[in-house]
DNA sequence: TAACTTACTTACTAAGAGGTAAGTTGTCAA
DNA sequence: TTGACAACTTACCTCTTAGTAAGTAAGTTA
C-alpha cells in the first residue's frame, strides 16, 4: 500500500479521472474496480495500491471535486462582486459538467447516499453544506444592494437554487439536450429579481399547511 | 414460470411493494434478489418465477409507478379545473412520495439510466413524456385563460418543473427535511404567475448563448 | 553495494450477484 | 381420484465483486 498524504502520482490522478467519469455516468454503484482497470491498462490490484478500498477511492472522488468546486467559486468571487452575476456563473459551473451525459459527481451520489459508507455520506453532505453556504452569502449580498430578492431565509432558497440545478441536470440528461437545462436556469434566476422579495399574493394557493 | 398477462398475484404485488421501496432508497443497482428474499421469507427462486429476471422486475416496477400517477393525474383533472390549483396538486403528489426518505423512483432510475437494460431505459423515459404531456397540457390551458404565465414553450416549463421537483426531492432527502422541498414548489409555483408570460428585462444577465 | 521504497503484476479468495433445473405441496376441475 | 397446474423450495451454477498475499523490476539512499 501507498503512503499517505503525499501529493497524488499521476497514476493516481488519471485513476481519479476515469472513475469520476464512471460515477458521474453511471454511479458509484453501477462500476468497477474492474470498469476502471479496462480503460487504463492496469490491474485491480494496482487500483487497490492506489486506494485500499472502494470506499477510499470514493472519498477521495469527492474531496476533489469538492475543492475544485471550491476553487471555482473562489474564482467567481474574484471576477466580479455583482449577486445576478455571481449566480449565473454557479449556473454556469454545473453546464461544463453536463456536457457529456453526465450528472454532478455529488448529485448522482446524493441519490445513492443510503448505500454508500459513512464517510462517503459526510462528504457528500459537505459538499453540499459548502455549496449552501456561498450561495447563502452571495443571496444575502444582492439582498442588502438591492440586487436580488427572494422570500424566506437565503439557506432555503440556497438549497432550492442548488435543487434546481440538480434536477435540471437530471433531465438535461435523460433527454440529451442542454437547452432545457438552459431554459431552467434562466426560470430560476428570473425568480430571484429584486421584486421576488415581496411575498407574492400567491394566485397560486399553499396547499395543506 | 408463471402465465404472463394475467392479474398480479398477491405475492407480485408483495414483491412490487418491497422492490419498489428498495429502489426508491437505494436505486436499482443498490438492492438484490436476496434482500427482497429476505424481507418476505420467501427464498430467490421464488421471486425468478413471479419475475423472470431482475429487469422484467424492474420494468413492472415502473410500469406499476407509470400507471399509478395517470391515475393520480386523472383525479386531479377531475378534481379542479383551475391550472394553478392542479399545479400545486402536481407538486403535492411528489411530496407524498418524499415522506419516509425516498426518492422518486423514476428519478432514481433516470440518475441510473445508463446502467439500465434497454426496455427499462425506455419506459422510465416513457414516464417523464407523460408527465411532461400533463403539464404542458395543463399549462397551455391557464395561459389562455390567464391564470398563468410562463416564458417559452410550455414543454421546456414542464420539464423544468418536473426537473425542479426531482431536485428538490433530492435535497429534501439529503438534509432529512420536507420543509425545504415545500419552499422549493412555492418559489417555482410563484415564478408561474401570470405576469411570467412578459419576457422579463433580465436583471441576470444571460451568459454565453 | 546493500537495503529500502515505489509501483506495480500474478495468482488467488470469499462473498454475493443473477439465474436455473428439478422436485414438492396444495388446490381444484373433470 | 386423478391429473393438471400454480406456487413454491432445495440445491445448485456461473460470473462478478472487492479485496489480499506474495513476488518483482526499477529506481533511490546510506
Amino acid at each position: 500500500m501507498r503512503p499517505e498524504d503525499s501529493p497524488p502520482s499521476e497514476t493516481a490522478t488519471r485513476i481519479l479521472d476515469v472513475a469520476e467519469k464512471l460515477v458521474e455516468v453511471r454511479g458509484f454503484n453501477g462500476f468497477s474496480y474492474a470498469d476502471v482497470s479496462r480503460e487504463m491498462n492496469i490491474t485491480t490490484a494496482a487500483l487497490h495500491y492506489h486506494f485500499a478500498s472502494k470506499a477510499d477511492l470514493g472519498t477521495a472522488l469527492i474531496a476533489r471535486y469538492t475543492s475544485r468546486f471550491d476553487e471555482a467559486l473562489a474564482a467567481v468571487d474574484a471576477r466580479t462582486t455583482d449577486a445576478p452575476t455571481r449566480l449565473r456563473a454557479y449556473a454556469d459551473l454545473y453546464l461544463d459538467v453536463l456536457k457529456g451525459k453526465r450528472m454532478c459527481l455529488c448529485g448522482m451520489m446524493a441519490a445513492e447516499l443510503e448505500t454508500l459508507p459513512e464517510p462517503m455520506q459526510a462528504a457528500v453532505l459537505e459538499f453540499f453544506n459548502r455549496n449552501q453556504a456561498w450561495l447563502s452569502r452571495v443571496l444575502k449580498e444582492g439582498k442588502s444592494r438591492g440586487t436580488i430578492g427572494y422570500p424566506g431565509s437565503a439557506a432555503n432558497t440556497a438549497r432550492t437554487i442548488i435543487g434546481t440545478l440538480e434536477g435540471a441536470m437530471l433531465l438535461a440528461r435523460l433527454y440529451g439536450d442542454v437547452v432545457g437545462f438552459r431554459s431552467a436556469t434562466t426560470h430560476l434566476l428570473a425568480g430571484l429579481g429584486p421584486e421576488a422579495s415581496v411575498v407574492r399574493s400567491a394566485k397560486i394557493p399553499v396547499s395543506s399547511l
